[in-house]
DNA sequence: CTGTTAGCGCCTTCAT
DNA sequence: ATGAAGGCGCTAACAG
């Protein structure tokens, strides 16, 4: 596979215009000190010989890529796909490029994935913590190249990191002190890794609710899976096997709860009579799935407009980013059909 | 921001082993003409040092970048995201790395998308048309330089271009079919711009189903939106506003037959019992709506793992990408409650 | 405003 | 099995 005739180079430019290599690279930058007719007549010759700048060549000189990496758990999840279209419309709009990998939630293909992104050379990383990671010593030489790292959603601890998410444990105290006021006095919770801190938070805002109640948390009401779509359809055939059925389910995402609902709804129970649900994450089948699903809703695409808007504008004006060190973003608890007990009964 | 201390090369290691930079650099990539020792004591010094390839350099050397570029309409929604996720793992697994960018559904975007990954200088491109597309110049620049351009669902007609995609006439014509069995008549059509492939040949199957059964095909009978949820409840408007309801819609997605259904069914309509139902996709809130939604499967992740496995055998042994200029993958009819009218009424 | 020079880090001949 | 030398294409000094 040859590349056909080959490159042409502002040599061949500066050849053909009679000037300096340097000047036609000037001119093709939009450096301040090149005449107007000298650059009109450079992007002439460059739009006539099929002149395309070789940012390979470029970054090398500059040590600076233009490229942005972002490493997530998964790629073709709802919110993942909100986050990562938010980010790339701004990284879009800023000139910058994307480079994406996916951890398919195990710490050993993070850390290639990381290997990777340094190997490019990327000029920042905006991160999502897979399940299984223990900790982020695959960012360090990141950092120590001053290599800027943004930890989304799923965060880490770490003094030179800035961590973007939502207040899980308020969340998940308002929601389950719904389900309270609603009269739930059993409510389960499905979630997955307690390594993440979207998962221990919105455990401990499970607790916290409960505990405030005066209701006992159980460690066997906590179903720990991956909250996946067949989490949600094993979590009912155990919910179904219990001796005192709940009178609640909390789930930790949105996917799991309706799958959940549906196979419990397929073996007679009814939504929300006999158990309410409350899910997270708004995703779009919550107000498709009958009953409506309460849920939280938190959508991806604004906060990764804002992950990527921070770290652009580091890069660019050199804007502190130990000042921010973590950022809150809103969330908000929508309440739906699946979780209205007391008008009903 | 400077990068803190100064980067190690291969010549920082070449002189702590008092070696030359050649014998590294074919230490580091597995050359074979190297001794076992001297490979050993390079990777040790390398690890040690905190050594880390630069793939800029490399590249430029190598004029080979270890990069695919993908170029999709959307990346948030479920099938582009799966298509993706699909594209994602061939790639990494191959140690290749990935450049997505979205063209959010216009040209623009996407000629502008396809100069940055041209810059970038990727060893093939993925490509998924944006609705308003209506030439492909963009991509000839990149088989000049004979770089591999694979169109893949949205696809387009060029001798040098294999296309991936289904058979979407056939799709729609035994979709169409189907609820012309079921005894309806007069059958909406809900779809998109008809520059694309996808959408014409869906139009060009319900086309000819309803010819074959003697049905007039009636140009008011098709609307023309964006599929979005928003373009499912206007249509739902446009509908109810009709002289004579139809007693069926066939939609080019599921999102948008989802929202139309619901919508209709707020104002009293009864699906399938008035209005039977019917999408495109398998969309994961097919199997949610109630009734579940009629639909034609046809999953994105196998799609994308085909074309990136295309692409990238092509790349690593030269294999003819010409000899498979289209490829036609299954799809399949799903019948569900949305569609089953005969047995009710 | 423009030219000269040098080198980013790596790989790949060619030579030994 | 290893070394020496050159250059991929571009840009950042430094001159003028």
């Amino acid at each position: 596979m040859d590349k056909g005739q080959k490159e042409v180079t502002i040599y061949d430019i500066a050849e053909k215009l009679h000037i300096s290599a340097a000047t036609v690279s000037r001119g093709l930058t939009n450096h301040p000190r090149v005449s107007k007719s000298t650059r009109k007549s450079i992007l002439k010759a460059a739009e006539e010989m099929g002149y395309r700048s070789n940012s390979i060549a470029s970054n090398l000189r500059s040590k600076k890529s233009n490229v942005i990496g972002v490493i997530v758990p998964r790629l073709n999840s709802s919110f993942m796909s909100d986050l990562i279209a938010g980010v790339e419309k701004v990284v879009n709009n800023n000139n910058y490029s994307l480079f994406i990998s996916q951890s398919l939630e195990t710490m050993q293909k993070e850390v290639t994935n990381a290997r990777a992104m340094l190997n490019n050379r990327v000029d920042g990383l905006l991160v999502s913590l897979a399940y299984d990671t223990t900790n982020i010593e695959h960012f360090e030489p990141f950092l120590k190249r001053n290599i800027p790292v943004i930890f989304v959603d799923r965060v880490f601890e770490h003094a030179s990191c800035p961590q973007i998410f939502i207040d899980n444990t308020k969340a998940a105290y308002e929601i389950t002190n719904h389900l309270i006021a609603e009269g739930c006095k059993n409510i389960i919770h499905l979630t997955a890794s307690l390594l993440r801190n979207v998962y221990a938070d919105r455990l401990s805002g499970y607790k916290k609710a409960l505990e405030e109640s005066g209701l006992q948390f159980r460690e066997s009401n906590v179903i720990i899976g991956d909250l996946s779509s067949q989490a949600g359809i094993d979590a009912a055939a155990q919910i179904l096997k219990m001796e005192k059925l709940p009178d609640a389910v909390f789930a930790a995402n949105d996917i799991c709860a309706v799958s959940c609902m549906i196979e419990l709804q397929k073996h007679g129970i009814r939504i929300p009579e006999d158990i309410a649900f409350a899910g997270f994450n708004n995703d779009p089948t919550a107000c498709v799935v009958q009953p409506n699903l309460t849920t939280v809703n938190y959508k991806g695409y604004e906060m990764g407009e804002v992950a990527a808007q921070l770290l652009i504008n580091h890069l660019i004006d050199k804007s502190d980013l130990q000042q921010t060190h973590s950022l809150i973003l809103r969330s908000e608890l929508i309440i739906r059909e699946s979780s209205l007990r007391s008008k009903k009964s």
